[in-house]
DNA sequence: GTGGTCTAGACCACA
DNA sequence: GTGGTCTAGACCACA
């Protein structure tokens, strides 16, 4: 279910966090969900425990986790507007913002871009 | 010409490879063209010389940039198919791909996505 | 294990990145072994961790080492036909070059400038 | 008659002096015959005059050529022993215990380096 | 003038 | 524990 590189120069933890969280905003992850314990995910994953532990900790302190004594984590209720069209989108405003300026800067029309991004989002990861 | 945040997570001398790397590829910096000074740059960002000097030599690396003896740095000749539409969308690849990805855990539609690009992409930086 | 010399005309850090590289391809350091932390490194030949950072990331970004966050750089897996002897010649092609030209300049016989070499190669370091 | 290489990681005067030092021991040029003057020099590998300058007054400390007010540099006058096959082995030595370490550590044999050599001293530069 | 190397030393991110 | 970034500042080589 979850997807982590250790290769990438994201770090481990944070591409946890982010999964989690758009897992839970997309709806794939409902409120009550169980999450692996911390020993299963980092044995699956082959990573240090304290790696997953940090991502459950950041998640926990956000609001979207919720840890109860002697047992796994689980998924919080939403807050309100949490899930709707316009809170998603919030989400990744930072990553459009971040290609639109290397999109600009690298000249290319935004029908080329389009194209390109409609393509990626057909595909299957 | 270039912006450098020292707030940013992402390290300054990325910021100014990643730039050059782009006007570059957009043709904005044309082959000869001569860059600030290690010692101008780094004084009109107030940032140390080294930090520049890193980013520099980076681009030398990746035959971007073109270091001779007593002159500044230069933008080096381009090589065959570098700048076509279709090697500057490879080069935001990376970052399309990783935007698919929260797309689709967020469950957020492609037309709300590319809605949402397309307003970026229409804004001045 | 390395030898640096802090009075030679060849940088530190490039003092290092030859000496990896060939020993690399000499196969005395084998993919998967690990190196010295930058801080033993550079506490051993009482040289700034900065500089021994430099020669590491050199070799990252040549795909020699390895980095694993939080763990000492690795060797590298070798790239296809990297250790042959023909890939291990290339890499001292530059210096015979410099060599002939030196000898066809000071007009050394072949047999002259072999012997010699022989000699040398002969000797320990 | 001279091969300058603005590319080169070796400083341009450092090629120069090089070359004339190995020029004149190896018979290339005899005491007496002029140089070209650093005017011209300069013009012809499009250098700095001040370049062709250092190599010119590098090589007069080292009495391998003479200034006569208003004449070109002229070859001085060879010292005793100066041009016999030892002295000019000797020259080259550097070179030749560079080209050892780096095979060592190659793990090279002396057989293979040597084939190659010889190959590059048969050929026409 | 240009860029390169190195140290001292602080501070950070990650595992 | 690991490596990475950055500054302050000295000193050097080259053109």
């Amino acid at each position: 279910m979850f997807i982590l590189n250790p290769h990438s120069s994201v770090p481990i933890y944070q591409q946890l966090v982010d999964q989690v969280r758009r897992l839970v905003a997309g709806g794939q992850l409902v409120p009550g969900a169980e999450l692996p314990s911390v020993r299963e995910m980092a044995h699956e994953h082959t990573v240090h425990p304290m790696t997953i532990s940090k991502a459950y900790s950041l998640l926990e302190s956000e609001g979207i986790l919720e840890r109860h004594r002697g047992k796994p984590m689980r998924v919080a209720a939403l807050r309100r507007n949490q899930s709707g069209v316009a809170a998603r989108l919030k989400q990744i405003e930072p990553q459009l913002e971040a290609l639109a300026l290397s999109a600009r800067q690298l000249e290319l029309s935004s029908d080329d871009i389009v194209a390109q991004l409609r393509k990626k989002l057909g595909e299957k990861p």
